[in-house]
DNA sequence: GTGGTCTAGACCACC
DNA sequence: GTGGTCTAGACCACG
């Protein structure tokens, strides 16, 4: 799972990482029932303070995404896929319009938004494939 | 000028004032020399503290975007244009950036991201048109 | 309000606070849309870290018991009286059945655990109504 | 010996334990020199890890209430009655201090605390004759 | 080793 | 002044 954390951005980290974490999930990169790093793993893993990702679990949990077992770890919660699926896509959605929004009220046309989108998905496909 | 805020985004309110009114200025919207609305009007009419909005003058005064003359008024400064163009392009391609890149995270391929930004397109467009 | 912390209880101090808040609501003594302490100030009262109780507000927030408006304060939600009244019945439901299992589990017939009650009674309303 | 734990509760398990075993020395259930289960043993019946039962026998050596003997297993102390009984006493009292004390706060009056007691009595008393 | 709770103190945004 | 978030580091109970 390749979580990155972007500590300027005003949506607190531990949104992102619970974001990314529901987006690993909703993909199936993490199945149900699969262990999730620890906190303190994870922690050192992104740079993060430990808290931080017990608060993101302890969030995640109360959203029955994840089922922690005291002493074992954090799990994938069954049948938490379709809930992350349906989250996920809401903020795919939300952020594309946010996007747009911005970009016909700074004055672009369709055909402008059209082509930011590709050189955008450009981008992101060589992250993606390198 | 049209500033829809929304209070339980996690970027400020004052971020996003802030940023309507760079649009509205890299728009031509508000040319040069045109009066904003006064602190209070301005804070009434979006519902929002007159702290708030005060903060805002202030901050783009510092940034040049603004001229605020005690008693009479704020202004657009002359010569913000350009400087609110390149501001109001460098946040939309961070949108954009960010939006396409939970998009292809959230396992969407290229092609429905672009039909993805069709809708949104077409949710804009409607909404500018009306 | 007056809220009671044992930090020996093996209960966690925030869930004690949350229930005296809980308990509050639910007898009516904090009326709905009625303003709660501050996070410091309470903290302040009760000799408590401020994080302990803005994680108790956090939580009762989840749980709908109250509205944080940020900057304005905390408040008692509309329509929380009757989820606390439920909830709390549950709480001393349970207590009460522990309470007496363990009595009857150490040997008290009825009568004692009926005289015991009684002394409790006394010492709890002797407290009230001093 | 009927040792019902509730991992879910804020009291530590091996402290559940613990004064389940008390009890039942205090009640005289368990006679001195009687030979108690073995950890293993006992962790199977109870579904819990040998090692959290392994602690409460060391804790309960040092209190007194037990006595380990290597290779043949753990026996009621000698003399550890009267110990238990005080300690049991006192638990029991505080369990039923605090359960009044929540009920009387929850707004229940002395005739209603008493009912919900014989409720409680009943219950346990059903359950002991079962 | 695991997670859970608490303390202490910093910074931010908003009223 | 308000709450929100994050860091840092302590202690506890459990596996």
């Amino acid at each position: 799972m390749k979580l990155g954390v972007d500590p300027t951005s005003p949506v607190p980290v531990s949104e992102q990482i619970a974001e990314g974490i529901r987006f690993a999930v909703a993909s199936g990169e993490c199945a149900p029932g699969e262990r999730l790093p620890s906190v303190r793993g994870l922690a050192r893993e992104i740079l993060v303070n430990p808290n931080t990702v017990a608060k993101v679990y302890r969030d995640l949990e109360r959203e029955g995404v994840v089922r922690t077992r005291p002493g074992l770890g954090v799990f994938v919660a069954e049948g938490s896929a379709a809930r992350c699926r349906r989250a996920s896509r809401d903020v795919v959605l939300r952020a594309m319009r946010a996007a747009v929004g911005k970009a016909v009220g700074a004055g672009l046309g369709p055909a402008e938004v059209e082509s930011l989108v590709a050189d955008c998905l450009f981008e992101a496909g060589a992250a993606v494939h390198e």
